[in-house]
DNA sequence: GCCGTTTTCGGCCCGACTGTTTTCAGTCG
């Protein structure tokens, strides 16, 4: 698959023709990129099957592009790329990182100050020589300075998991502040991104200025780096920044689309919003003077003539077509799942009780609850021996008595091991309720290796799923190598299901296997994979990514009453 | 460079804030 190869290809062509000055290329570039990024199909496949003419069936991508993507395909290179890294040293590119720096002024301190690499704009805006520039003063070069300290730093984006609350917290902050009417996160956290850079969030009032002045006072701000009366942009005091936009109540509906995004599925509103004789901004829907609609979203879409599409399908990817037909997925809700099927306690590495587990899953509502620590092979999680399997066994059957309300799954995180086989025998696997597969060893397996070990375990008849299949970690570890296309026809052929694994650093499968299983019709599950009591609040990031992937409700088993899935 | 229910040429999403300006360009989301 060498999309992302080839969308990085025109997003540093888009970079470096800005830098040049030249005009519009850039953004048709982006535009491309975009689009073959989040194409699913493979564009080398779609180029060798159908040519040139095939690949310039993708939305942006005309003449000269699809040459370009062929180019790529065939000599691994794009010749215009080459000689555009000839022309900008890497070292200029790399200042775009900089905020507040961008191809203009970049371009400046290249030409005009020879500067290209990152080392030498340092010294530069130390030297005060900077600030001798045109346009330039004291304060560019602080901001060049402070810039630097940040790109040194590493711009990760975070794990949902961990901003996500945070956000809320302030949100909740916020709320209580005098003269405050609403106040919603929105960005790609409401639209449940498994990463993100920065919040965005947005409060509804009718004195902006006086609320632009508490929201500068809240105790979590380190630092106001831009203050307006309608914008306030502020860094928080675990490092990540949050733009706090304030609107009036009236604008609900146009603020929330306008600021959950994504950009491309605003700008694909906005677009038709002008074939329809009107303007969409978050002060409205606007015709001529008129506001056609703003206080709901529901609204908005309505006089778009769309159905309200739910904030984790706002990418533009098809989304707003089957909203115009009325014909939008019923994807999964975020109260509708019935039990947790992954989850440990402190009878292998997790930090609670079966019954602490267990009362918090009661707790939270669930009609099933499966408990399922890891097995022998798993060493240093404590995994259980066969002996060990029948003990806990015991103790969730008093368990089961003292808490009828729920019914209580008897389950376990087997290992697959490195040569294929499941780390229980049949004659113990039959005993359980749940079988998970999972890999917890030989990361570095070939390809084919992998697919294999994955492939034999779905064709073990006693496997109920296969959790976090692609075993990556966010910001941390790759998926292994592993071809999903093979692994989804063997769940297709033998009806058993993957997980969408809930943990922040996991969410996996992603949104876009997600998205593979739902149209070939292969069954997920959503669990949380929790080490704690805590932990079986993760549920709702799971969640997100099922709806993110267009999941309804009979895709996912646990959102069914048992009998409707589980043998036995 | 792409694209077409105002266009095969002439547009290309929209608005806020900052710094360096004397009215606005550049950057950002």
């Amino acid at each position: 698959m060498k999309n992302k190869e080839i969308a990085a290809i025109f997003y540093e062509m888009a970079d470096l023709l800005d830098i040049l000055g030249v005009e519009w290329k850039p953004l048709a570039f982006r535009k491309a990129a975009r689009v073959i990024e989040s194409e699913p199909e493979d564009v080398e496949k779609i180029f060798r099957k159908s040519g040139e003419k095939g690949l310039k069936e993708l939305e942006g991508v005309g003449d000269a592009i699809a040459k370009k993507i062929g180019e790529f395909i065939e000599t691994g290179k794009v010749k215009e790329h080459e000689e555009l890294k000839k022309q900008i040293p890497d070292g200029v590119e790399s200042m775009l990182k900089i905020p507040g720096l961008g191809p203009k002024k970049v371009a400046r301190l290249f030409k005009e100050l020879k500067i290209d690499s990152l080392e030498k704009l340092e010294k530069l805006a130390k030297a005060e020589k900077i600030r001798k520039l045109s346009g330039f003063g004291e304060k560019s070069e602080e901001d060049i300075l402070m810039g630097l300290e940040l790109v040194k730093k590493g711009t990760e984006r975070k794990l949902l998991g961990i901003i996500l609350p945070y956000a809320e917290e302030i949100v909740n902050e916020i709320r209580k502040l005098p003269h405050v009417e609403r106040a919603e996160v929105a960005g790609s956290l409401r639209r449940m991104r498994e990463t993100v850079k920065d919040m965005d969030m947005l409060v509804f009032t009718r004195t902006p200025g006086v609320v632009s002045k508490a929201v500068q006072k809240l105790s979590e701000v380190e630092k106001v780096e831009r203050a307006g009366d309608t914008l306030v942009s502020v860094r928080l005091k675990n490092g990540i920044s949050a733009d706090v936009r304030m609107l009036a109540p009236d604008l609900y509906g146009s603020g929330l689309v306008h600021f959950t995004g994504s950009k491309e599925h605003g700008i694909a509103l906005r677009n038709r919003a002008i074939k329809m004789g009107m303007k969409f901004s978050e002060y409205g829907l606007v015709k001529g003077k008129k506001i056609v609609a703003s206080k709901s979203e529901k609204d908005v879409y309505a006089a778009l003539g769309l159905q309200e599409v739910p904030p984790e399908m706002r990418e533009n990817e098809g989304e707003i077509e089957l909203a115009e037909k009325k014909k939008l997925p019923e994807i999964v809700g975020y109260d509708d799942i019935r039990g947790d099927l992954h989850t440990h306690t402190v009878w292998s590495d997790g930090a609670h009780t079966t019954e602490q587990m267990v009362s918090r899953a009661v707790e939270l509502g669930y009609e099933y609850y499966a408990i399922t620590d890891h097995s022998k092979s798993d060493v240093v999680a404590n995994g259980l021996n066969e002996k060990r399997v029948k003990e806990h066994m015991m103790e969730i059957d008093k368990l089961q008595k003292k808490f009828p309300q729920i019914t209580l799954l008897k389950g376990s995180e087997v290992a697959i091991l490195t040569n294929g086989e499941m780390d229980y025998s049949n004659k113990v696997l039959k005993e359980l309720d749940i079988v998970i597969a999972s890999i917890h060893s030989g990361f570095k397996n070939d390809e084919k290796k992998m697919t294999a070990r994955m492939v034999g375990a779905l064709e073990n008849e006693h496997v109920t799923f296969i959790a976090h299949p692609t075993g990556r970690l966010i910001n941390q570890r790759n998926p292994y190598a592993l071809n999903t296309e093979k692994i989804m026809d063997a769940a297709q052929r033998t009806g058993k299901a993957f997980e969408i694994n809930a943990f922040p650093s996991r969410l996996d499968f992603d949104a876009k296997n997600v998205h593979s299983c739902v149209e070939r019709k292969i069954p997920l599950v959503i669990n949380t994979d929790a080490h704690s009591v805590q932990n079986l609040d993760f549920m709702k990031f799971g969640i997100g990514q099922a709806r993110r992937g267009w999941a309804t409700k009979k895709d996912i088993l646990n959102a069914q009453p048992l009998q409707k899935w589980l043998k036995k």
